[in-house]
DNA sequence: GGAATAATGGAATAAATATTCCAAAAGCCG
DNA sequence: CGGCTTTTGGAATATTTATTCCATTATTCC
């Protein structure tokens, strides 16, 4: 007659990386339904906030019951407490932005606001893109190379000097010793890598000669070579110790950069704080 | 008994973008109920995909039949339809995202992925504020002022710099005359700004005294000075012909330049083009 | 100013959706 | 192999949510 076999009934996550959290430190440990839930959930947990139970339930191929038991067990009282919080999430910040996005398109195509519109579209793509593609390891093992480096050296031409001259400016704010090789004067600074530093090469197509050249140097002569592009078939590839690609959207004839500078700065950040 | 006064029954929007269009083509014809839903769709357009009518109802302040009846005439057969078009809509591009971003997130705290996925973060967050906040008027203007200079001169030094060396490739590459004050070797170039130049001048907390210097001079001497800043309140303001604020998040001490570049861009394209 | 028409709000109904429950199946242990 | 516990699927129920209908109120036009 004693029927209180309830598992420790945890409380229900309040945010959704608490959710993401659960999720992960759950799921090995359940039955096979169960665990079907908590995968699928977790690769999609953005179609919560708009589909039913049995959507979901179709998605992650178990029958509806197994996923309202699912809830259940993360603490919610059931699904709709669940949808809740997603609901609840995505309501600031999105929301009025896309409406936003919407009109400034509209305002007459070729516009100064239209085209901007278009130009945040292209950064927040390859944001998203570069979210869903970066390689971990490459990351880390680049920031390893990177912080145990004499000096960095950091080349990158044309588009991708803007990139290198915002890298140079934190690696002198974090105190990390850093050289900015920026072709002034067509001098060539060559000769001031020295054994034990490292090259922080940058190029995207159509990739310029001088980067590769000195990318190609500095791997002949032994040093690290730590190569950001936008593909891994790019020539810059062969002479790259580490290699990181990210994706970005062009509009028109331009590049955002966003995806570009956001690797950036988590790279010398990691770097800096790394060394210290 | 005829009962067919039935208005020409329009065809329902097939995506979001017609949807925006046909709320701006109605709404003014509108009686008032339905006008009220026009307008608080228009503008909430995010939420639909996430509530119901009665919560709708409630924001647009109107009772639920008039929501109702809003839809209808939309061309809709009701409100689970038009929920339909934006519960579709939202589902590519969000999902896979936000989920691949809260794995990268947990990745350790302090790892180089972690990090980077707080960039990632910053920077969109920045991209959408600057959506949401863009003053139309103040761009044209810009774009105005800029088209009609004889030669446009380019200032902004540390964080901004990245973002000004992005300019001057951009005008390059559009042949459109612009000179890039770099300060480098301390040389001042403040007598190359000739009657009919005009000054784009960048600058963030905490501001360049050079910048607002070169702004103060330009300014003196009768010249444009177009301003990007981080807030109205900036000390570059009053030196500004023209101002344009890019709401920038930070994480940590630093920035992520990705609304400030996409701003810059779309201000070089459609200067590039317009003087075309 | 009054008849005709359109718009409105709220209550009643229909439909969709979440949730519970229980009998059957599967897994586990002696 | 047989009793016990856990897991499962589906059907029954409860709840929420959308939708319709109609009497009342405002507008328009003559």
């Amino acid at each position: 007659m004693d029927d209180l076999p309830l598992p420790p009934i945890l409380p229900a996550p309040l945010t959704v990386e608490e959710f993401h959290a659960r999720l992960a430190a759950l799921s090995p440990a359940l039955p096979r339904r169960l665990r079907q839930c908590a995968e699928y959930l977790a690769a999609n947990a953005g179609r919560i906030a708009v589909s039913t139970v049995a959507e979901l339930a179709v998605g992650a191929d178990v029958p509806p019951s197994a996923l309202m038991r699912f809830c259940q067990m993360l603490g919610f009282s059931g699904f709709s407490e669940m949808q809740k919080l997603f609901r609840e999430a995505y309501a600031p910040g999105l929301p009025d932005y896309a409406t936003r996005l919407a009109n400034l398109k509209q305002s007459g195509t070729g516009s100064p606001a239209a085209l901007l519109a278009e130009f945040i579209e292209a950064g927040r793509l390859s944001l998203e893109a570069l979210a869903k593609s970066v390689d971990e390891a490459a990351l880390s093992q680049s920031v390893q190379l990177l912080a145990s480096a004499g000096t960095i050296h950091l080349v990158g031409l044309r588009r991708a000097f803007p990139v290198v001259t915002y890298l140079a400016h934190v690696f002198e704010k974090m105190a990390v010793p850093a050289m900015l090789h920026d072709g002034a004067g067509r001098l060539d600074h060559r000769f001031a890598l020295r054994p034990g530093d490292v090259l922080l090469a940058i190029t995207f197509a159509p990739y310029s000669e001088e980067t590769i050249a000195l990318a190609q140097d500095a791997r002949a002569r032994g040093l690290g070579v730590v190569a950001l592009t936008d593909t891994l078939t790019s020539p810059i590839a062969r002479h790259a110790t580490t290699l990181l690609t990210v994706p970005e959207v062009d509009f028109g004839a331009f590049r955002s950069l966003s995806a570009t500078i956001a690797m950036a700065i988590a790279l010398a950040v990691a770097v800096g704080s790394s060394r210290r």
